[in-house]
This record gives C-alpha cells, structure tokens and sequence, in this order.
DNA sequence: TTCTGGACCTCCTGAGAAAC
DNA sequence: GTTTCTCAGGAGGTCCAGAA
C-alpha cells in the first residue's frame, strides 16, 4: 500500500518537466503556469497539465487572481523535500554540481543546464555563493550564517538547535521578528552546492524577509542572491570579505 | 531473445472561455 | 480587442505482456 503511494508520488516528479517546474518554484515565488512554461520550454497547454497534476498530488497550489492564476509551492515541507530530492540527485551523480545537467531534456533551467560560457558560469557561481532555499538563505552565504552565529553564540546545539538569549537580543536590534509558530524556529538544511548544513526553519525565513525588506541583499534573477556591500552580516558572525564570492 | 500490438504518457495545435 | 488559461483531440514515443 505505502509502496503504490511512494511510487505514484514519485512519478509525479519523475517527468523532467514537472521538475525543473518545482524546481524553478524553489524561490518561494509564486509563477503564472505561463512563466513556467517558458522556465520548462514547454508549450503553456502542457504546462498547465503538468501543474494540474503537480496540485492533485499536494506538491502545488493554485492561487486566481483576476484571468492570472498563480502557482507556489503547498507549503515548506514540499520545498524541504524537492531540495532534498535534488540534493540526492547532486550527491548520487544524477545531477552534477550547480550548473550542471543530467535530465533528459537538455532545454531546462538555467539552474541545471551543462555551463558553456561567461553568463552560465556567472549563474552558478552567484547561486553557489549566495540563493534562496525557498524561503531563507542558503550557498556559502548561509552556510556561513549558521558557522557565524554558532562560533559568536547566537544559536546553540547543545540541545538541538536553539536560539540563545544573545541569539535573540541581536536579532532584535536587527528587526527581525522572533516567532515560532507552527514551524521550528531553527532547524538543519543541508547545501547542496556546500554539502554543509545551512539554517532553515521560521528564524531564517524572517531573516531573509528583513534582510530583503531592509535592502541588505537583493534577488538578482532566479534565486540567486546579490549580497549588498552595507549588511550587517557580521553582527551575525559572518565575514563578508572571507568569503569567495560570486 | 526478438517481435508485436495495446496501453499509457507527453506534448502539440486549435478552439473557446474568462478577465482586463 | 488582447491576454491568459483550460479543454479537446490527435501525433509520436515508450513500456510491457504475450507470442513466436
């Protein structure tokens, strides 16, 4: 029984389109079924078969809004686990490293597609340094987030991941709003460009959503994240200038 | 082991509906 | 009228069980 669910779920990802379709959604952006199409280079009758289905199995959901209809991810979970899905393809060789491809549709993602010049190469290494991991930070960036804030005890793993007081005196001063709710607060994400934890959870979605608002970073095409010279990373415990870089 | 026919899937074009 | 999306129908490819 559970094997049939497993394998009926799975073949809803395992078409190349509905992939680079979830993962174009990673950015925690909601897309019109006519933007994905074009992120899948399918036709836009296809595409919205594709999302039909994505929504029937829970990976999606449909949001009307006047004639356009928008599509995200169901909820962080999803995200969690097509980042892990993807992150095992990297790992296992499936897929290569940012940059690289190995779906049988070689017109996918920008994300995914081989790298054969300048822009391409720029892509990947902008991803790598620096992206968003649905709804918070994660490359090199937030890798060093997580080593920053542990090595200035700001957050704790003593007894799982936690925040200190400290932790929590900083990122009021930041402005960013520390508030659980139904999500953990502060839980491992592991990188798949870093293969290295960053964190994930309500903290760090709060964090980017400052950090955004505040104009510390800025989103600089598909997840990739432009790091602006002023952001007070370091009250965190980040080196900006140890960094490599895009 | 190879071939074959049916079932299924993906993707396309074209028509039509809905909203602006 | 234009844009965006859904639906219908069909082409082409793949998979698989059964036969030779």
């Amino acid at each position: 029984m559970e094997t049939i669910a497993l394998a009926e779920v799975a073949a809803v990802l395992a078409d190349p389109s509905r992939a680079t379709m979830c993962l174009v959604l990673l950015d925690g952006r909601a897309w019109t079924v006519g933007e994905l199409a074009k992120a899948a280079g399918i036709a836009l009758s296809t595409a919205s078969e594709h999302v039909t289905r994505l929504a029937g199995a829970g990976f999606v959901v449909r949001v009307k809004q006047g004639r356009a209809s928008y599509v995200r991810i169901a909820d962080p979970r999803v995200a969690e686990l097509i980042e892990h899905l993807a992150q095992h393809a990297v790992t296992s060789g499936a897929l290569p490293r940012a940059g690289g491809s190995a779906t049988r549709n070689p017109r996918k993602t920008a994300e995914h597609r081989p790298v054969t010049g300048l822009k391409p190469t720029l892509r990947a290494r902008r991803l790598g340094f620096a992206r968003t991991c649905y709804d918070h930070l994660a490359g090199e960036l937030g890798v060093a987030l997580r080593d920053g804030m542990l090595a200035t005890g700001l957050v704790d793993t003593a007894d799982g991941l936690t925040l200190t007081p400290r932790g929590r005196e900083v990122l009021g001063t930041l402005g960013v709003p520390v508030a659980a709710g139904r999500r953990p607060l502060l839980r491992d994400c592991l990188d798949w460009t870093e293969r290295r934890d960053h964190l994930a959870g309500a903290l760090p979605a709060a964090l980017l959503e400052r950090a955004v608002d505040a104009g510390w970073v800025r989103r600089d095409g598909h997840r990739a994240v432009k790091v602006l010279a002023e952001a007070p990373f370091a009250a965190l415990g980040v080196d900006l200038g140890a960094l490599t870089g895009p």
